[in-house]
DNA sequence: GGTTTGACCATAA
DNA sequence: CTTATGGCCAAAC
């Protein structure tokens, strides 16, 4: 009804690519969190969609997103239940130099990614919402 | 068509 | 510090 028109929503049919194409941005020994991602494509509330979306990579697209660059607000690598990921996101990581104190926290306030690149996404990816 | 399945964050107490 | 709760589901089967 009204209501969406008033209130565009952010996550709609393609939010997955949405999120791939920002998640690319990243380049290789930074990280981003979900919530970073989430306010970049609209809302901090819609960082569970990021974590969904990335859970429907494929191994042929994770080969073309930097999954592993993604980490929790907390600065650890996200796992609910599913420990073998984890692993391999820690092994990806640790292989481009991003360290991990002693509980497994990356230091955010050094390796967080700013997205001063976002004006290489696609316009389209933005959509409505974009300033 | 329904059902299932999932990598979170901010806030409050 | 911990625990609880609400918050815009989309995609695959």
């Amino acid at each position: 009804m009204a209501t969406d028109l008033l209130e565009p929503r952010i996550v709609g049919p393609g939010f997955h690519a949405k999120v791939h194409a920002v998640i690319r941005l990243v380049p290789q020994g930074r990280v981003t969190t979900y919530g970073d991602v989430a306010t970049i494509l609209g809302s901090p509330r819609v960082a569970r969609h990021v974590g969904w979306a990335l859970s429907a990579l494929s191994e042929g697209t994770a080969t073309t997103v930097p999954w592993h660059r993604v980490i929790n607000s907390r600065g650890f690598i996200a796992h609910r239940g599913a420990h073998w990921r984890a692993t391999r996101q820690y092994e990806l990581l640790s292989a481009e130099d991003v360290r991990f104190s002693e509980a497994g926290k990356v230091d955010l306030g050094r390796l967080r990614w700013s997205f001063d690149n976002l004006d290489r996404l696609p316009k389209s990816v933005l959509g409505p919402v974009a300033p």
